[in-house]
DNA sequence: TTGCGCTCCGAAACCGGTTTCGGTTAGCGT
DNA sequence: ACGCTAACCGAAACCGGTTTCGGAGCGCAA
């Protein structure tokens, strides 16, 4: 950087004035003659001054930034959203001229110190957190500092702070019921480690759906493996490899869904016909699958918005519990749902039919 | 934020020291006794004492943050590098504690503008950019300005400035040649539209290995479309509406390749077997499309820290030339490639040997 | 005892803004 | 001509650090 930023004082040296009239005329105070202002103003833009946002923040005491802390990538899950996400966030505080920085803890063992240095430093004004435990020190420790902060999902107990989420319970719940609807009535369950708290609604959601509908809650059917298309392939293969495998398939994400496609096709099963699958999330990518997965679509768009706007309002005083949206996912039909009608799998009805 | 972050003040009045002397003695100055060094390190961590990065920005001059330009959004085919290129970024600066800073431009209009108020507004030190046009304006504007940056992609000269790249017209012409070697002569390009850089290299790859394989540069084969599954798509069904379709498409990235795919089955063509398809960027998503999609697996991995660590050598005074780093990529053999063998095409072939 | 140098810390300027406070000037009425 | 008020701007404190400079206090040798 060869041209030195032109400062406030050289602005104002220019134009025969102190730094603190050009200052109170570039901020709209009443005190000023609007000519001055004028004059300063037109000065300002053909020197090309921009005020040091160090020194500006550091005065007025607001770093007028928000952290976002991105969840390390190792499951491969999460990525898809980041992008969109950090588009909305971006959008909300462009619109008050606030900044986003993006930060990731090295490990998961010092991200609690990470968060307290982030606070301390005054580098932000809130955080957005994504991904919660189900029961996040994050959120306990921002809790205590009492300082501004969104959560992208839920923790179990989701009071007292603001959150953004797609109701997961609900989307199992129409995802079984819809596979209900098409006689099925052997459904499994391909999920993730319960530590996050989106895993165990969705888990609970299929639950609440199977028991509402007089099903019986086979624990054979609940498979938790890893978060992947690799985990859900072997979960599938885990499912397939009963007495009486399942007909239909629910996924707690695409990229699971895929894996479990994979499993069905390895074996000559053709999803959609011989199993349903439901996947969630909704991706694009779906499309492309063989066959086309069907899934429950989140609505993903504006969740960066809104969760940038909720930290706004909060960091302006709002009370954080005023905030919380809960959206709910549209099940999407594709080409990997469908009636129950293979042979094997009428018998399997009727055996539960004899036994109930 | 209800508890009030202690400052260099209160610590300093807490020992007896004044803020000076408690500064020096944290930064190791030399003209601190050892007493009451190791006195003022261990006041300073029972309060928790943390630096108040504005003021100390402020103070040393150096922002200790780069920001990094998100491309914008519209065509869906640039999202899944962001998150790992941001976790790359963030890693090679953290290690020095600096700052990761994420913007975006309202409209591509105002762009040069928002990038002049960023590095004039000193919250940067440095800036990334993404997928440059082939003669980009803010690269221009960039060296006008003498700002530290590195771009992620290259423009048509290449010189002056730090990059990091995957080399498209070698990976093109790797993909051309192992059709040709398949057998296939009838070979087509679907690309997109050609202001961007990287898109213009696939291509130039794509026309020097047929022309180095002695095969006839049809102006038809090449498709120009919009760079999605849905453009993917659309310029394969005209491709295929030809007299003499292609035997083989190469697609300018696996989003696009996904739409030729659809395009191949919706008229019962067996993607591998009937036409071969190659896509770009080597997508685990590919691995699931119908069928598992033959692509050019480029190294995105650490893309990220590379950058990052390129911007901070060059803000320390590296000269930007120094820094540019072209990668390849590979061929990633999935089920969309195979050999020529359908009659049709033998016939093609027949056709061009009598021709020469 | 005086003088010298060295160790260690205090004082103050500075980074570039914001904001309060006080004083000068102009304009007005009488 | 005088006083009063309001408009307008200068001066200075302040935000919370960093860094330079100078001086107090000490030990040591002469």
């Amino acid at each position: 950087m060869s041209s030195k930023p032109v400062s406030l004082k050289v602005l104002a040296a220019h134009l025969g004035l102190t730094v603190g009239t050009v200052s109170r005329a570039l901020n709209g105070y009443a005190d000023i003659s609007p000519a001055t202002r004028k004059r300063v103003q037109t000065a300002a833009k053909e020197l090309g001054y921009r005020p040091n946002q160090n020194a500006r923040r550091l005065s007025i005491g607001s770093p007028e930034t928000v952290g976002y802390l991105m969840p390390r990538l190792n499951h491969s899950g999460s990525q898809p959203f980041i992008a969109q996400l950090l588009q909305g966030l971006g959008e909300a505080l462009g619109k008050r001229h606030w900044d986003l920085l993006v930060t990731h803890a090295d490990s998961s063992q010092d991200e609690l110190a990470h968060i307290e240095r982030l606070v301390r430093s005054g580098r932000v004004g809130g955080l957005v957190i994504s991904r919660p435990l189900k029961n996040d020190p994050r959120i306990r420790l921002l809790q205590d500092l009492k300082f501004p902060f969104v959560v992208h999902g839920r923790t179990a107990s989701c009071d007292n702070y603001a959150w953004y989420d797609v109701d997961g319970e609900d989307a199992f719940v129409t995802a079984v019921n819809h596979l209900v609807a098409l006689g099925h009535s052997r459904i499994a369950f391909v999920g993730a480690p319960l530590q996050h708290q989106f895993a165990q609604d969705r888990l609970n959601g299929y639950q609440t759906a199977i028991k509402a509908n007089g099903l019986p809650l086979d624990p054979d059917l609940i498979q938790i493996a890893e978060f992947s298309d690799d985990g859900g392939e072997m979960a599938t293969n885990l499912l397939l490899d009963f007495a009486q495998p399942p007909t239909a398939v629910v996924c707690i994400s695409d990229t699971v869904a895929l894996g479990a496609l994979a499993a069905l096709r390895a074996r000559g099963l053709r999803p959609g016909i011989d199993v349903s699958v439901i996947g969630y999330d909704g991706l694009k990518f779906g499309n492309h699958s063989n066959p086309p997965l069907t899934t429950m679509a989140q609505p993903q768009a504006h969740a960066g918005r809104r969760l940038g706007d909720m930290l706004l309002a909060i960091i302006d005083g709002d009370d954080p519990a005023m905030h919380q949206e809960l959206q709910r996912a549209q099940l999407l039909r594709r080409k990997t749902d469908g009636p129950l009608h293979c042979a094997k799998a009428q018998q399997d009805i009727s055996k539960r039919e004899e036994i109930q």
